[in-house]
DNA sequence: TAACTGTACTATGTGTCTTAGTACAGTTAC
DNA sequence: GTAACTGTACTAAGACACATAGTACAGTTA
């Protein structure tokens, strides 16, 4: 269910962020559904529980999850639309990328075309 | 003509780059020109002249720059070519961002509008 | 010759990420 | 109640990248 890229620049606690948000926004995992345990993560992945436990404190922090003790760690109720509000601000990190690669040279043509290419796929 | 973010979690050199970078394609600097010796940056960034060094002698890999002992650091004639083609390959990162923001939950009409405004400015 | 240029090297400090180990408290099922 | 799970907290240590500090050498230029 989490892959970890050892060879990545970035940390390992933010890419299993990134995965949990991935798979609330494929649609895979929902709200109320459970984490895996922080021990059987870390064993699965072979990585520390320590690293496991900021990842989750992290997502708890952003609203997205919800850990209890005892319990365990779960899928947020408003996790979409918390994810949603996000993506909704980097809006302008796209305008940014469209603006810098036509300064560069890169034809409105091409960048028109790869943001079609977005549109159509619907697959991962 | 340079300036760094302390806050920023970008390594200084990594901004020095980027920088350099963003002259050449706005086309503040051009195939020839030189740039600020590693000492004098050092000293009006507040840097350590290593730091600088690692940033020259990056561009130099990358073919941007070319740096002459004795004499100073270049930029390549070829320097736009290169952006250019690096900038063409990041159009699937392009593809893949619109991606992700549809899915989650950002509306077609947000993300045209988004990429629109970036081909009407043409402003820094 | 003097003042600049890039380059190379070692040593050191710092901060983040990660690991390791231990401990405590809440929850759940038997 | 007990055992096995859950998250949480804490200290200590190692690895690594980034940056600093200082020195030194060779090439270029006026």
């Amino acid at each position: 269910m989490f892959r970890i890229d050892g060879m990545s620049r970035t940390p390992v606690y933010e890419q299993i962020i990134e995965q949990v948000e991935k798979l609330i926004t494929l649609g895979i995992m929902s709200p109320g559904d459970q984490l895996p345990s922080v021990r059987s993560l870390s064993i699965e992945l072979s990585v520390n529980p320590n690293t496991i436990q900021k990842a989750y404190s992290e997502l708890d922090a952003k609203g997205i999850a919800h850990s209890v003790p005892g319990r365990g760690c779960f899928i947020a109720d408003n996790a979409e639309e918390i994810l949603r509000d996000a993506a909704k601000g980097n809006l302008s990190k796209l305008t940014e990328l469209v603006r810098e690669m036509l300064l560069l040279g890169v034809t409105e043509k091409e960048i028109r075309e790869a943001v079609e290419k977005g549109f159509s796929s619907a697959d991962n």
